[in-house]
DNA sequence: CTGTTAGCGCCTTCAG
DNA sequence: CTGAAGGCGCTAACAG
């Protein structure tokens, strides 16, 4: 394999300029027999321009970026897709990275992405230190974040109200006859962790619901199926007397992924669901949709979400200027199997 | 907000040239007093490296790249997760790219990654083009393919026998009693669905099933839930006689996600999983372990293929010259309730 | 240890 | 319509 053709190499062949051979390939103005010769000179060296140098000069790479803790998790895939459908045909091309739960990587890979690689950024963080926040406002190109930021920062933001999310959660679960309702959180140190919490510290109280012996709040190691599952089954064991008699009789998840592991486990545990035990997701991802049972789950409009910061991004993209934007989505429930113990499943797959 | 600062700047700002700010910054040999100069004169106008102008300039840009048809899957989830763990650590960064069904999209997001956005690339074709194969193979930075390629091109790949896999799958289901075995693939014009087919033509041939009244094939849209679960519904009712009775009894699917919608519609038909009908996914991906009924599963080593695709790359960055290599993951089952009618599902939460 | 200089590959005025 | 020349921002020789 020799060196990579440049345009150089290009020029020479076709016997013009480079000047004239940018042109022919770009298509400016140049003579039809420049041009020929050019494509030609270009196609029988397999010549590729480089995007790099093309960067560095033109000042910008046509290519967003969305960037996530956890790619695994179908609420970030939906995010992505409206992402997508937007800044499709606006020239532009989305890559996605995953961050990690790590917050210096989270940082780390906002330096470098936002200076130079991407023109611009829809971050959705987990986790927002203050080092974070930092790094969003100086970035180079724009920053748009899903998720809830403190007041004072200035940035473009879609965010949704999951306490209030949880408290929809709560009341359907009440009106459905349910006292002793338990809840699967995630990890306490993410933004979505603390608010869910208070949604359901307040939901508790409003609804007055009697504190069971032991907590009724259980934290799960991560936002996955296998932290959902191994918390819920220490929730349920916890809520269990000697001869197997349940003290709880519902559960809230703070996602879908939670809540997938909760039903697993109770099932495991030889519970049914939702008779035994009714549970309640949210994020209202595909998963929720055809899992069996199929799972109530509080929708957060992760599509409309991505679609809002999306829109936003570009909006800021063709005007740096303009006032930053703070949009809220609020949060719906979607009632399925998971909470109805009436002979009509909504069997929806959507 | 004024133009972004650039070395330049910062060295006039800290009195010294160019060229010692850019070897303060990087680490090279420079006295202290230097350093501490310029670090604080880059800090005080919030200096930021231009991340193009560096890989311009170095040749490289630290960047490796997944690109897949959707990451919605979670088979591409797994992948990227044994490649992110392999990359993560030799100091390059890993971006994932969902190119979508258009072969013509992932044409170009090849041409375009493989010249200057990223130093390699890891891509996992749905449907392999001609001219996929050419721009492949003309890419200015190292490929990996995870998937099947004709024999004659020269590339780094990683591949599964899926037919065989398709052939563990009727094979259990023969040992487990069932004989009217259907079939529920994906297009045809993809590699897997290509190569699954002729795996379920080959077991059948061999297991001498008789051909049931209508055919036992059926072609999902995609390889989705929801294509899955209208091609199942399909498929069922064309095998359902006037009185509801089934005249199948499993159902092998081309991959979990299939699978999973075809569940969906057995249930939806009144039909009881693996009773009714026994059903078999194909990747052993995490939903599969954690879906009820536990579904059944042939793995083709997700993760282990990724982990063999870094590798792979890896090797040919720091040796560009080695021989190509085409490495091959054997499938092997995995059982699970979707399979079993004795009492002991295998709860199996990984 | 430091400053000067020459590019990386490309696009785009500016003259011709 | 074409060619020559000047950078985009940075790093790596090369002298001093």
């Amino acid at each position: 394999m020799s060196a990579r053709p440049t345009l150089i190499h290009v020029a020479e062949l076709a016997g013009v300029s480079l000047a004239s051979a940018s042109r022919a390939l770009n298509g400016m103005v140049a003579s039809p027999e420049t041009v020929a010769k050019v494509r030609a000179a270009a196609l029988s060296l397999g010549y590729i321009p480089d995007a790099t140098a093309r960067s560095l000069k033109l000042g910008h790479s046509l290519q967003l970026a969305f960037a996530v803790d956890d790619v695994g998790n179908p609420v970030y895939v939906e995010m992505m897709r409206a992402i997508e459908t937007v800044v499709r045909g606006s020239g532009y091309r989305l890559q996605v990275s995953s961050t990690g739960t790590d917050p210096a990587e989270t940082v780390d890979l906002v330096r470098s992405l936002a200076r130079g690689y991407a023109d611009g950024l829809v971050i959705s963080p987990l986790r927002v230190t203050d080092e974070l926040i930092v790094e969003l406002k100086r970035a180079a190109v724009p920053v748009v974040v899903v998720g809830t930021l403190p007041d004072t920062v200035q940035l473009d933001t879609v965010q949704t109200d999951s306490a209030r999310g949880v408290g929809l959660a709560v009341a359907h679960l009440v009106e459905s006859g349910r006292r002793r309702i338990g809840f699967l959180n995630g990890p306490l140190d993410t933004t979505p962790g603390m608010s869910r919490r208070r949604g359901f510290v307040e939901a508790y109280a409003a609804h007055q619901l009697a504190p069971a012996a032991g907590s009724v709040q259980e934290v799960a190691a991560d936002f996955t199926v296998a932290a959902g599952r191994r918390a819920a089954l220490d929730l349920l064991s916890r809520h269990r007397d000697a001869r197997g008699a349940l003290a709880l009789d519902a559960l809230v998840a703070a996602n879908d992924l939670l809540a997938v592991g909760a039903i697993h486990a109770a099932l495991e545990l030889g519970l049914q669901v939702p008779e035994d035990l009714a549970v309640v997701g949210m994020d209202d991802t595909e998963l929720a949709g055809f899992f069996n049972p199929g799972l109530t789950s509080v929708s957060l409009g992760s599509a409309e979400r991505g679609r809002h910061a999306a829109e936003l991004l570009l909006a800021r993209l063709s005007d740096p200027a303009r006032p930053t934007r703070r949009i809220v989505v609020q949060p719906t429930l979607v009632v399925r199997a998971s909470t109805q113990t009436d002979p009509t499943p909504e069997g929806t797959v959507r």
